[in-house]
DNA sequence: TTGTAAGCGTTATCAG
DNA sequence: CTGATAACGCTTACAA
């Protein structure tokens, strides 16, 4: 591989000037840019992006942070992650915490300061003390979706809230009088806010309440769904927290042998691809994924760029209602 | 955070030495090993990891080439892979051909030489001026799965043949007299095996032949039974070239009310995670995703830090079969 | 066993 | 507008 230094000596120049076009510095005279871009594309050459992050100190690259591979959630927010970032010149580096031991999340963070990580995205709940050491260092850092409970962490969200009402609503209109309720894990702030519309609403239109934890996968829906059924012979509509465990639902009433959506209808939430495999298709309540992305990406690199502050307060993307034949009679 | 230099400085020895502990270099004196081991503590001191690969010309980092984003086979492979090279203390640099621009491909290998990656992995099928690229560099390639046409360069996949025969004598031992197959499109070679497979098992017993060309996508499996049932009402099993399409086809079957396995079974090939997610579950022939993944890291970390030449022969791993019921009828 | 110093490929400061 | 040169943090002959 050809370096700076080659390019000068074919060139007739001193490195300096090879380093000022590639940096798009003006103050080199016309013809001898011309000069150089020539020599570099007959040598074929690449300014040797390591040597550059010594030197500048900057890496261009992102750090990600996620939980569970399973959840195919996270692969499509990675993927407009990295697809956002790609356009604005940064590469992601892409680090699971599930299934890692306790102390490898420390020594990611330690990575992260050798290797000039410019800033970092979590999407990940991380525990305390993880998080505290990634406020201690001045790293811009941006929480996405369901994550972090510290505060003073900028935080990318939903409007869990409003978009489980769209959800409830949506199956009131459909004429359903007996809604049960699939949480996530209590202690998930995200499923908080869902959990309330479906407290609220049930509450104003004096309905039952019934609520069944699940861990938001594809099996917990199912287990959640064996609960239900066990005793409310009545329910006429799920709603679960999370598509996986919508899908759980699904299949768990299929294999009872339940009519969906005639005798039980389904809404998901977070509009994943998935929510198409299932038949009937799920109606559920989408995630803005690919703006999330993109703007977690904006914030951070408007502030690593040209120091634009990062909101702290959290902010909420708008959800939108999809609706699909889990609740939908067909030829309706 | 502190450099060799501080840690030389408070320890009194020169920045050599912190290099020799630090590279496990065998002339150091226990006792400032010992001493210098401290400093480091107490320093709360990282090697800075580009440095290091600015002076070594060596990374510790593995690239992953990667196509499409919706098939969560390359999902599960690349977690493998992430996990068995962070084991042998690789990173993994994530790349999805994908949707990006043609000439990017291009780009990224470029950026490669300049990051000083130590080897390449490719899940994607390249077009032969990538390849021939990739091979014109000494970097050490390994290709996964399907992949790759060019001759020369070292591949691990799976035994196809074999594993469709699984598969199809699996079928007959339930009693199936008449298996439609799907198959992927035609250039891609790892279909092939599979469709040899069919071939010869319906030739021997004498079997009615029906072949469907799908895209290897949910939506190409439901348009291929829509395409096989349309005339032929006798086919009482499907053998489809991926889990996806598999899926696709029992969404198909489901809509269409048809019974499964009562009145059609079906086989996927693959075994990914998703292949759980239908009611019912899916039958389907297991590729040893882990291994795969483990064996392409330990070929090229065994060649990159020993030279343990990596054999360029196309090395074939078994496949096994895991029997659900949409090939079992429930209850035998 | 330890230290000195050159080198890895850039960038940036300071002169000219 | 251009060139020398120190600096980024580490490794590795070569000397001592």
């Amino acid at each position: 591989m050809p370096t700076i230094k080659d390019v000068a000596q074919k060139a007739g120049v001193s490195v300096a000037t090879i380093s000022r076009v590639l940096n798009n510095n003006p103050h080199v005279r016309e013809e001898t840019r011309i000069k150089i871009l020539e020599v570099m594309r007959e040598l074929n050459y690449t300014p040797n992006s390591i040597a550059r992050t010594l030197s500048n100190q900057k890496s261009n690259t992102i750090a990600l942070l996620i939980p569970d591979i399973n959840n195919p959630f996270f692969y499509e927010l990675s993927s407009y992650i990295e697809q956002s970032a790609y356009e604005k010149g940064y590469s992601v580096l892409l680090y699971h915490t599930h299934g890692k031991k306790k102390d490898s999340i420390k020594q990611f963070l330690k990575t992260l300061y050798s290797s000039y990580i410019d800033g970092i995205i979590i999407a990940s709940n991380l525990d305390k003390e993880s998080e505290k050491l990634i406020i201690r260092k001045k790293l811009p850092v941006i929480a996405i979706d369901r994550a972090v409970t510290a505060k003073n962490i900028p935080t990318i969200g939903v409007q869990n809230y409003n978009g489980a009402k769209l959800a409830l609503d949506h199956l009131i209109n459909m004429g359903r009088k007996s809604i049960g309720f699939i949480s996530g894990p209590r202690q998930w702030s995200t499923t908080n806010g869902r959990y309330r519309a479906y407290k609220d609403v049930m509450g104003k239109l004096n309905m039952e309440v019934n609520v069944v934890y699940g861990d938001l996968s594809v099996n917990g829906g199912m287990e959640a769904i064996y609960e239900l059924t066990k005793n409310n012979y009545n329910i006429d509509a799920i709603f679960a927290a999370n598509d996986l465990m919508a899908i759980g639902a699904i299949k768990a009433l299929i294999k009872q042998k339940i009519k969906i959506p005639e005798e039980i209808a389904v809404v998901g939430f977070d509009g994943i691809s998935l929510s198409r495999i299932t038949e009937p298709e799920l109606t559920t309540i989408a995630q803005p994924i690919d703006r999330i992305g993109y703007l977690a990406i904006k914030r951070l690199v408007d502030f690593i760029e040209r120091g634009v502050e990062i909101p702290i307060i959290q902010e909420d993307l708008p959800m939108e209602l999809i609706i699909r034949n889990s609740t939908r009679i067909e030829g309706h």
